[in-house]
DNA sequence: CACATCTCTTGAACGCGTTCAAGTAGAGGC
DNA sequence: GCCTCTACTTGAACGCGTTCAAGAGATGTG
């Protein structure tokens, strides 16, 4: 609470030092509950305790977030923005797209796996297609497209040639891929997640190969089959 | 295929009179239950409201059912045995393997359609892994298995030719691809969902392909290296 | 018949997420 | 100084899923 920076980003009509204050228990509320999330799973932690243990109100903890799922998309965010970092290294050292892309989703799961035991917990909330923590989500937009971000990242900084109409779709396909991995790891209860390292590890192998076939003239029309499909499944008229 | 009551809770061996009257009550409480759910939603129909329509206590339900989310293992099991039913026809008729894939794959989505606006709802319930209504659970396994079922008759009815090894797999990795085309059909948002149907329709084709070239010996490795795989990830040592 | 045993039923009570009418406080205008 | 406006804060209250001690009712046993 003695920690008041005057950095006002002054814009709005209250005033920068009203503004400040509210950001601060935002922030106050954001970190302890997610604190009470790592220390005792979702579930477990109540929203009367997070505004306890944060010295407020349990209504001013609804006046910041609109629901206690709210509060998982700060956790989103966290470990968005972590999975970048855990990133940098094997994205500035290889050129290999099979190295790239391998090493960003061991990265992933590293960074996911201290919180493996009550992911699940909240992967169910995730789940509904009508909740902002839906991936899916125009909420989730912004943590979704920093992902698609890196597996844009995977590609470009790699020597991999390939078929460019398939180079602009792909991004997106890997980040669906690696949904699928984050899906298959939460239901994975093999010690340490092997299985999901397994599974990477004789995935990304496949997807190098099909990548790298995608320039052969043989397959073109297959190629175009599936992104064909692709889009027509996409669009939604 | 003969339906087995699936006792939730396994309340010893009574005498027959007794049992009669209890499996009543389960049998009054599940129909209730799936009703409101029909008419108001999931979310909107309460445990008091269902007992009340019932004309039993509140904790009479919970004798029968472990919570709410039990009652909807019911609605699995009816669905399943709809889509049974559903699938007959083209199974009976065709003999290409394309026609009942997708014969199959939209009478799944005919007999789900009515319950889509809710399915969301407790699909959230499904997507937590140490829910018994996920579907990979062991309560789960008896509906996963006849759903797994449908698939072998897919394969087996038809004149398609193809690998062993596959043929062994293939069931199960049918019901998977099923299982993720209803999770497409969850988040789809299109009127009538007709993007799921195109992605049926886009889907199918290729799988046949694919199916059809596994017998080809260029490709043998390539077919070895994707069961390997998936053998690999399967195993939970 | 009385008694014990077991299945089945009850509804008050608990803790939870969430809401909301009622307040408080601090900046700007007079 | 005082007033107003509004961002912020409060906590009792609501309805929910769920639990559980208590009891009702049928059945078996002497």
């Amino acid at each position: 609470m003695t920690n008041v920076t005057t950095a006002a980003a002054d814009h709005g009509s209250p005033g920068p030092a009203r503004r400040a204050r509210g950001e601060q228990t935002r922030q106050l509320i954001l970190e302890t509950a997610l604190r009470l999330f790592r220390e005792r799973g979702y579930g477990e932690t109540t929203m009367r305790a997070i505004a306890k243990e944060a010295g407020v109100a349990v209504g001013n903890a609804y006046y910041y977030f609109d629901s206690k799922e709210h509060l998982i998309q700060g956790f989103y965010d966290r470990n968005q923005t972590e999975h970048r970092t855990a990133s940098t290294e094997v994205l500035a050292t290889s050129t290999e797209f099979a190295a790239r892309l391998r090493g960003v989703m061991h990265a992933g799961i590293d960074v996911n796996e201290p919180y493996h035991s009550f992911a699940g917990t909240f992967f169910k909330s995730a789940a509904e297609p009508s909740s902002p923590l839906s991936p899916f989500s125009r909420e989730s937009s912004p943590a979704r497209d920093a992902s698609i971000a890196i597996f844009r990242d995977v590609i470009e900084g790699s020597s991999a040639k390939l078929d460019p109409e398939l180079r602009k779709e792909l991004p997106e396909l890997l980040w669906l891929g690696w949904m699928g991995v984050i899906l298959f790891w939460v239901y994975d209860k093999s010690p340490g997640q092997r299985r999901t390292r397994k599974l990477i590890d004789g995935t990304v192998p496949l997807i190098d190969r099909l990548v790298g076939l995608s320039r052969l003239r043989v397959l073109r029309p297959a190629l175009r089959q599936v992104l064909g499909l692709i889009e027509t499944v996409r669009r939604d008229d």
